[in-house]
RNA sequence: GUGGCCGUAGCUCAGCCCGGUUAGAGCACCUGGUUGUGGUCCAGGAAGUCGGGGGUUCAAAUCCCCUCGGUCACCCCA
């Protein structure tokens, strides 16, 4: 920080190694348990026409006030992506795939917001869209995909909240109740709440001021909203979870920051997280969205995760370790470091992970630079070697000593001791 | 957007309240500890416009103002 005259902007930063390595792994695992459901790739553009965005409400803060809005050189209104389900469903509403359409991205999204821990101005999120079916099956498929995932990051500590919006006259019907209930006696709300009921009423259960928890403990509750139907579609979704082993706990006051959510809605919580910002994850249906980008009405569901965030959760439970190593083998050449040009390239073509040093370095220097590469075996070649036609391998970790060999005998020897 | 705390070597920090010799420590890094061998130990070394700018003063890392950044909370959300 003290030299360079250029920062990375607020609320960005680099990711550098062993962290990125880490990164990259919990990508690859999550790749690993949405492929396996049948869930496939898709790579939206980072930015969109502003209007796919207000599809999201304009009375969400995402909208109103967190976006990166540009005029690019066209005079097009453009919009860096605050979250990736609106692009998704764009691009479904534009290429119109068969459904079920199921799947999975990873990528940064940007939100103009003051950074805390765990609260990034460009974040990634990792996450799945299934485009199609209303079953809800399919609701408890993507929500167990998260746990599974979850599970395979060896975290322990997630809890999942879960609710239903109810069918859109459902949740008008609630909306009314709520303004009704909380306009009554905005007296007693913060004044935050107060101007949050006339914008967006539903999030004023979500304040976490203590003034308004009174308010808030004798509101209206949802689940007196719901519709047979969503009642039934809820209960569904709420035994295939049952019947999977899957815990959850149904939180009436569950509602999420976009507008476009119905029916059911779920969040994941870290519970070993102290920070503020302890959601993980979170997601939901959305049957109205695809239709309001001009697709045919199609229901879909979907969740988005924070790596982040998720990373902040492995830290706290100690799970998810980086990889400790970088390379297998190390070369130590004291001839010049002509030899090392030929040993690494032969050792990396045999398909090992292998380093060296530079600038001719001495002996010691270059078995100290070895050793902190974390590598198992140090290539050993001086001119004792060279002129014989050998090398000398070194075990750099346990006690199986050294020996010097043919150096046609290298790679053969290197694949048995990293066995 | 609002408020609290913080900003000194690559990293973690001391020094700041009570302005005044060449601004320190630990870790990390580099070089040695004789004749080609790392991880321990010992010795030495390099490394800081004291976040940036302005002001007060004979003199500021130390006091004041502004600014940038970090952090925590609110807000919001992943």
């Amino acid at each position: 920080m003290a030299d360079s005259i250029y920062r990375a902007p607020k609320g960005t930063r680099d990711i550098l190694w062993p962290d990125s390595a880490r990164w990259r792994t919990l990508v690859e695992v999550f790749a690993d348990v949405v492929g396996a459901a049948g869930y496939t790739q898709v790579v939206p553009p980072m930015f969109e026409h502003v209007e796919v965005f207000r599809r999201l409400g304009d009375a969400t803060d995402v909208v109103a006030k967190e976006m990166y809005e540009f005029l690019d050189k066209g005079g097009r209104s453009i919009a860096l992506r605050p979250e990736q389900t609106a692009s998704v469903v764009r691009a479904f509403a534009e290429h119109r795939p068969v459904v079920p359409w199921k799947v999975w991205y990873a990528g940064p999204n940007f939100r103009y917001e003051r950074a805390q821990k765990g609260r990034f101005r460009q974040f990634d999120q990792v996450g799945v869209e299934a485009l199609g079916p209303d079953d809800p099956h399919l609701d408890a498929e993507v929500i167990a995909l998260a746990w599974r995932f979850y599970e395979r990051l060896g975290l322990r500590q997630v809890t999942l909240l879960l609710n239903s919006l109810g069918n859109p006259d459902d949740r008008s019907r609630y909306v009314e109740a709520l303004t009704a209930h909380f306009s009554a006696d905005a007296d007693a709300l913060s004044a935050e709440s107060r101007k949050t009921l006339t914008t967006n009423p539903l999030r004023v259960l979500d304040s976490q001021r203590p003034d308004d928890a009174e308010l808030i403990d004798a509101a209206p509750r949802m689940p007196d909203f719901l519709s047979e139907d969503a009642a039934t579609h809820f209960a569904t979704v709420r035994a295939a979870l049952d019947a999977l082993g899957i815990p959850y706990t149904v939180s009436p006051r569950l509602v999420r920051g976009l507008d476009y959510y119905l029916r059911t809605t779920f969040e994941f919580t870290a519970e070993a997280l102290d920070a503020a910002q302890d959601a993980i994850g979170g997601g939901g249906r959305y049957d109205r969205l695809a239709e309001a980008m001009g697709a045919p009405a199609t229901p879909g569901v979907g969740f988005a995760l924070g790596v982040d965030r998720t990373l902040l959760a492995c830290d706290a439970e100690a799970v998810f370790d980086a990889p400790a190593t970088v390379v297998d083998v190390f070369v130590v050449d004291t001839c010049g470091g002509d030899e090392a040009v030929l040993l690494t390239d032969e050792v990396r073509r045999a398909g090992l992970r292998c380093d060296r040093a530079w600038d001719d370095r001495s002996m010691k220097a270059q078995m100290k630079a070895a050793d902190r590469s974390g590598a198992a075996i140090a290539v050993i070649i001086g001119e004792d070697e060279r002129s014989g036609g050998n090398v000398t391998v070194r075990d750099l970790r346990g006690g199986a000593g050294q020996e010097t060999l043919a150096r046609t005998d290298l790679i053969e020897n290197l694949r048995t001791r990293l066995q």
